[in-house]
DNA sequence: CTTGGAATGTAGCCTAGGCTACATTATGTG
DNA sequence: CACATAATGTAGCCTAGGCTACATTCCAAG
């Protein structure tokens, strides 16, 4: 999440035209797949923890529609990313870089609903497919999303 | 998947009514990924067919920037599912089915690439996120996106 | 204060999708 | 035609993300 991903100057001969860029392009597209569950899980607990105050394996993995065992792995694998904490039997939180995720995830799935709606997706459609489309949504093109809903409202 | 998971009753206090709705929506996203990757093969093998003539697995594996042992066991997989057809050293064709898919998936990527510079995503970020992005819109967003093309062009 | 049921945690298995290392087949060129 | 080399295929390993089955802990009711 959040990387800088350095990138290949390789730009400007024009020996091997497109398919490096074209690799590039699924690789990204791979590894923004990885992230995207914890984003899912992050999101979910700072709604838990903002509302009802708690967030209990069983609730995440209810929300989540997944077995409470494949909660608890996953919340490893937050821990050991250090984006949250759990004491065995105490619920889970966020630590403060899952906190800042929490926030930048939220805000991104509101805009890229708002622009679905925007081009006219149907309500529920735009929830939906936010939910997969959100975290393939690069900063270049949530500004562009964000800007064009600043023009058309 | 599709488990029907014998629910608890414990829903009394406050009853959120929407929990299953998310779960809905999560769950998805989460098996829209699974096919996305035979998405891309599909339609990889489609393109090279029609340009070169051939698709062999070292092409299709430097084209997706994997190593040529996982677009081995991909095709596998692409033939197992009724895709894509190869016998030993000899290319990989897709069946019906496989060219069937791969027009969707074609027209499909175009829409969405149309759409993100439709609304002002610069066309470097436009092909990279459509990428990641086109697996997960529905058909009914397809087509509000399809209207919205029309309209506005 | 005991105890049964729910929540939590652990273990082990599966598939998808990566990888490297090694084996095999095809093929172009001397 | 032989054979080096590139392409193809196989084997085995890894992680993520699912699952079920079983073990443990907590808590509230009796």
């Amino acid at each position: 999440m959040s990387d800088v991903m350095v990138e290949n100057p390789t730009r400007s001969a024009s020996a091997l035209p497109e398919e490096p860029t074209q690799a590039n392009r699924f690789g990204k597209a791979r590894t923004a797949q990885s992230g995207a569950l914890l984003e899912d899980y992050v999101e979910l607990i700072s709604d838990l923890l903002a509302n009802g105050g708690e967030a209990r394996p069983t609730d995440i993995a209810r929300r989540l529609g997944v077995a409470h065992a494949t909660a608890i792995k996953t919340i490893g694998r937050l821990k050991r990313e250090g984006l949250a904490v759990a004491k065995p039997y105490r619920g889970v939180f966020l630590t403060e870089a899952g906190d800042t995720l929490a926030d930048r995830v939220r805000a991104r799935h509101r805009v890229v609903v708002d622009l679905l709606l925007a081009v006219g997706v149907p309500f529920e459609a735009a929830e939906s497919d936010a939910e997969g489309i959100e975290h393939h949504v690069s900063d270049v093109t949530l500004a562009a999303f964000a800007r064009f809903l600043a023009r058309g409202a």
